[in-house]
DNA sequence: GAGTGGTCTAGACCACTCA
DNA sequence: GAGTGGTCTAGACCACTCA
């Protein structure tokens, strides 16, 4: 029986219940990859209904935070366990599907904060970073220069050792090095042409325009945890997009 | 009772509903902006629990398709009754947000379909086309030129004169002049450089680097009905989007 | 065959809108 | 106060997976 009473405004029961099981998920109870409990079970450790359970669990599955499979279970998202390792990445060639994605490492350094990227993540400016560059090859194309930035202090002993032994798939390595589970993200796309350094990555012409993408990405309780910035040679590829 | 058996997979009672509740709306028997009948009726209507109707409803409604507002019923979604008008429109100043929006129309032209415009809206090469070309201004700024192309045998009599009418809001216009309810689209981003003609309309140096942004949008049953072609200029904007 | 999520029902009651 | 969508329950049964 709930006793406590929303300050203001009225919270159905099942969001609460979505709200505990986003606090589970976040302190770790169960991990990605793993099953959470079956929905008969959660109703009657919340001493709710199955049909409430499932309401809470059918907004989670809608966030792609869990995933339901009917006779096995619901279980918690992985970037380890999606099948494409993709999920983030929006890039396509023009003609054909995505058959082989490979990184190449450039660098991993500590930085310093400045004021946006601060901002941004919610630190103080001055806060160190690690910073991570390197290049994506689509097919054997290598389209794309990135780097990606996140707080030194979350991400203890960040290094190159650490990225390649997770084969450069960044948000699986968050997750099971540093159990931190990035479950959405914000982009912000433009055109721009490359500049010297860049183009030098991209085997591209100085001036070449590309595809610049910013990206904030999430954790649970919409924390920012991770920038990144791509620049994307779309001579032959695209960023595709899906409006409802 | 229904009798109708699936002739192949299993199809739940809801979705038999969805499909014939689109059906429905796509022979217009309910308007954008008007109410569909309340679940309580529908649900006698089709012989079904209201908790069934509300499903059906539910997954229309997350499509953008119908519109819930507690309290007073179920609305057919439309493009005039969209608050911003942009629902389409991914487009935003880096600062701040956009106050005012304003379309100037450059013409409105017959063509001949080539074959990639015929394949995308699934008509034969060489069927008559209607292309219309504008540019868009945000706050004041002119950032966009796009073009547009829609079977001529669909929007009969489409010209600079319907348009205007409609203060250029073409979605509008397609579903209060012509019945066709844009439902969805698919959008394909790249970089290229500005040429000339380009250039001129949004008064930037030819070579400038233009977001190119390819859509193809659907009605009902995901049937293609418009091609555009956008180029925007994004020195002081960006093309946002959410990734979960 | 046991266990899971998925569907469907009937019914009670709540939050909200509008006349 | 009538009517709408929104929540919640309890219970039956179905589709699917796996040992």
């Amino acid at each position: 029986m709930k006793t406590e009473q929303p300050v203001s405004g009225f919270q159905p029961l099942y969001r609460r219940i979505k709200a505990q099981l986003t606090e589970r998920l976040s302190a770790g109870e169960w991990r990605p990859g793993e099953p959470i409990p079956s929905e008969i079970d959660l109703a009657q450790r919340f001493r709710v209904s199955q049909g409430t359970v499932r309401k809470a669990v059918g907004e989670l599955a809608g966030e792609n935070v869990l995933v339901r499979k009917q006779g096995r279970g619901t279980f918690v998202a992985s970037h380890a366990h999606t099948r494409s390792q993709l999920s983030f990445l929006r890039l396509t060639p023009d003609d054909g599907s995505v058959e082989e994605l490979e990184a190449e490492l450039i660098d991993v350094r500590r930085i310093r904060a400045d004021a946006t990227s601060a901002r941004m993540l919610a630190l103080p400016t001055g806060a160190s970073l690690v910073r991570l560059r390197r290049t994506l090859s689509i097919n054997g194309n290598r389209i794309l220069f990135e780097e990606a930035r996140v707080s030194a202090d979350l991400f203890q002993g960040l290094g190159p050792e650490v990225v390649e032994r997770h084969r450069c798939m960044l948000y699986s390595m968050y997750e099971s090095a540093y159990h931190v589970k990035i479950v959405a993200a914000e982009e912000q796309l433009k055109a721009v042409d490359a500049d010297a350094d860049i183009a030098a990555f991209l085997d591209v012409a100085p001036g070449t325009p590309l595809l610049l993408m910013e990206r904030v990405a999430y954790t649970y309780d919409r924390k920012p945890v991770e920038l990144r910035r791509g620049f994307c040679n779309t001579s032959r590829h695209h960023y595709a997009n899906e409006i409802t």
